[in-house]
DNA sequence: TTTAAATTTGTAATCATTACAACATTATCT
DNA sequence: AGATAATGTTGTAATGATTACAAATTTAAA
């Protein structure tokens, strides 16, 4: 599993490092995204939890989702229409949308795409490599 | 420039190869994207074609470019949120969109990405590959 | 402790997209 | 050709994600 249990320091820290004032709200969202890395959307990560946050608001994960994917601290993944998906990651990788089922598969490859810091004078800050067709358990 | 005019016949016997028939409408639309590489949105397309095609529904273009994008025929680009792009061409290349202005740059870079047809047992009908950050224009 | 700054909250607005049913056009069959 | 079915188009209404905004709360500074 590439899930892992943060403590509430190492949350911190990392908040921290990326110049976020870590409140409970930002540290309890963190927390949800690097504890689940099956790309949730905003609103897999506000239901959930809204069940121990009972007075956390949508526009508060909105807010510290965005805050968080402008810090390059989380990659916001513009792989299809309608809501977006979220991804913690130390390693660069690349992603599989199924058009049937609609999951989100990881997908390593190692490519020298991921080193590129400019491209045609442009500077790069985010580099998404997006596959899309039919999943091998929709295949069938 | 990229750009080309097609005639009617080229419009008609490229939508029938690709099994839809051509009406007056879906020759438009397509004929729209082919003469217009700058990826534009639905919005933009619709509202183009409005002034010769007074009658023309937004709905028809939502469903021609659907149906275009599911055929092949065209890439529906999804790099940012908001709204769809859409994108012909023959040529496989990748995309850079400027997070400040907005714009989206075609980039020709040559990978063996876009020749797979499998990754991890999954089937691949679609390949897209968005770098983000700011252009060489708003650079300055 | 008072004041200012930053954060959170909830509601209302916005905007792209889809659903759907009526209407129009095109193809098929006798 | 004329009747009938299939397909395509249109416009309006609904949906759903995201953003705007102002009030309320919390945190930091003086």
């Amino acid at each position: 599993m590439t899930e892992t249990k943060p403590t509430t320091e190492q949350l911190k820290d990392i908040l921290e490092a990326h110049g976020i004032k870590p409140s409970f709200q930002r540290l309890s969202v963190l927390k949800y995204v690097m504890e689940h890395r099956d790309h949730p959307s905003v609103d897999v990560i506000f239901r959930n939890l809204k069940e121990q946050i009972p007075t956390l608001s949508r526009t508060t994960v909105y807010n510290t989702l965005s805050r968080l994917s402008r810090n390059g601290l989380i990659q916001s993944l513009t792989i299809n229409d309608g809501e977006a998906k979220f991804d913690y990651s130390e390693t660069a990788h690349a992603h599989f949308l199924c058009t049937r089922c609609g999951k989100i598969y990881d997908v390593f490859l190692d490519s020298d795409i991921y080193k590129m810091e400019t491209i045609d004078g442009h500077l790069v800050t985010d580099i998404q490599i997006n596959f899309k067709g039919i999943c091998s358990h929709c295949k069938q």
